[in-house]
DNA sequence: TTGAAAGCGCTACCAA
DNA sequence: TTGGTAGCGCTTTCAA
């Protein structure tokens, strides 16, 4: 900046009117100021722009995602990219992969680097050692999941709800064995899912057995196990719910392996790309993310912009998606 | 910062050191700053440090992709997120929707967030404009296409060979009249898939024929019309090859709706996550992923840490992946 | 082992 | 309309 000053024969602040495009400079030295940029190919420096501004504002927003490379993550990503466009907010995305050191560690980082706001998909149980971040003005959205021993504001979908849904969905078939396929129980999802799976057995009159519940099941292939080992059983199920779309992916291979994927019906939580051309096509509890991201994005930027109300608890509601999976009725 | 050295009772300095860990401090003071630092709710200002550094490093890195919530680019952004975990390097992602005027304002913002490298996937045909930040040092890798105009790293595949493979497939099956779905043509990739389609008849000795040839498709529901009206002509193709992931996916759902799933031979270009569960399982033509994110970060990272060795191109070649759709052969 | 002063690249404030 | 000076939060250099 100094060089370009120097090649254009003015000062340094005028130099910044120009790059910052401040009014009040004639056009014969803006001119001149322009074509020493473009001559010595000055960059501007936004992080010392801002540092000196004082403002202690970034314009980078934070993603802590579970995994960039899911859909559900990626989606929701793309949401709040298209919020932050307009801003001229770059964002710096980051997959937490349930590991709550990393979410630690990668809110550390995103502080240090002064983001002014956070959109955090928690991988940790508890989330008090955000206090001193939130107390001291950093804006932090949870989505997915609600926060725990510190109140923000937050867009999640009615879990419990949705598995009720599926649920009552395979009971209105006439299924009165069916399989539970779920996630780590420590994740506030998949265990509001699963109570939500015995409630709705409950509310039936239908007596839950802890032998066709399958958890702590992290990927597609432990599904494919959790699944055929009850396939083969003695007893087997009639239907499956698969709490997480992986988990139903996990579930169709193996219906698909055994050579029942059209006489066992299936109701997976989450859409995903193409859930409508599998074989049976899958009948879904859909979580509308383009919303959640929507929401995600609103609250946020509101609280950027110096909205300072009572944290709110946006949560939607999740829909059934009818497609073929979940309307096969019980053999004989 | 100045708060805590007071508190503590030290000098500025000495408060750097201890938050940058030098050594040289006693545990005394060490363990008074520290207190004064929690204490404080002191947070470390990275952007200040990095400039006082002068260095100019930020420790992020600008991914540039088409659009991170398609599976391609979201796989590419978690490879080199997982790369640079390792570094503390953080990631600003972004979109560009094959939107030439997006790419050059996002280059822009990145460049003067000072970002240490920058992995494109562009939008743009020329990219002289990317000449002056090359020329100071900015390293940037190009992935998916190829740089045109200025001369620095890429990872591609090789587009033309791969189609040259799933023609010669379908050929080997009987195929002689193939439809052909591809994205613009003023997509470099989707030009050399398309050329590459047309050698591998030329060279087979089948004539070729552009009333089963529909480019500048961009969704799903593009292909889905194309091969639609091509379908229901007179002269309908036996065989269709989606020179794209999600013109494969419209062309599964057109073939679903005019219910010739199983009659009509189709292979993709580009593997997407349950392409093996679609009805039928769909054969296509493999980019290794996982493998060109490895290269990219390679690269990427090596000029980070000072490689000013010449330009490299890296071109992995794709592969068959059979699962069925493409071994449909003609009726009769 | 600790500290004082200078300055990274930039902009706010006030003066000309 | 333009310029000088001070200083954002931090680290470097050199001295104590």
């Amino acid at each position: 900046m100094r060089e370009v000053a120097a090649l254009a024969g003015v000062s340094l602040k005028t130099v910044s009117r120009v790059v910052n495009r401040e009014p009040g400079v004639s056009p014969d030295v803006t001119a001149r100021v322009e074509r020493a940029v473009t001559q010595l190919g000055y960059r501007h420096n936004l992080a010392a722009s801002n540092l000196r501004r004082g403002h202690g504002r970034s314009a980078m927003v934070g993603a802590l995602l579970q995994d960039v490379s899911n859909s559900f993550s990626a989606s929701l990503l793309r949401s709040l990219e298209d919020a932050a466009r307009d801003r001229d907010v770059a964002i710096v995305a980051s997959s937490l992969d349930e590991e709550p050191a990393r979410e630690r560690s990668l809110v550390e980082g995103l502080v240090r680097r002064r983001v002014d706001g956070l959109l955090l998909m928690p991988a940790t149980e508890r989330h008090d050692y955000l206090a001193d971040d939130l107390r001291s003005g950093l804006p932090i959205v949870f989505v997915d999941r609600r926060p725990n021993g510190v109140d923000t504001d937050s867009v999640t979908v009615d879990n419990a709800g949705g598995s009720r849904m599926a649920v009552d969905h395979l009971l209105a078939h006439g299924h009165r064995r069916i399989a539970f396929l779920g996630d780590l129980p420590t994740i506030q999802t998949a265990r509001t899912r699963h109570e939500g799976f015995l409630a709705a057995l409950r509310d039936a009159g239908v007596e839950s057995d802890p032998a066709v519940e399958a958890t702590s099941l992290r990927s597609p292939d432990d599904a494919i196990a959790a699944l055929t080992l009850l396939l083969d059983s003695a007893n087997p199920p009639t239907a499956v719910f698969a709490a997480r779309n992986s988990l139903a992916i996990g579930a169709i291979r193996a219906l698909h392996h055994r050579g029942v994927a059209g006489q066992v019906a299936l109701v997976g939580f989450d859409d995903f790309p193409l859930a409508d051309i599998v074989d049976p096509p899958l009948t879904v509890v859909k979580q509308n993310v383009a919303m959640i991201g929507f929401e995600v994005a609103k609250r946020l930027f509101a609280r950027i912009d110096g909205d300072t109300s009572a944290p709110q608890h946006v949560v939607l509601t999740p829909e059934l998606v009818v497609r073929g999976s979940g309307e096969i009725r019980p053999e004989q």
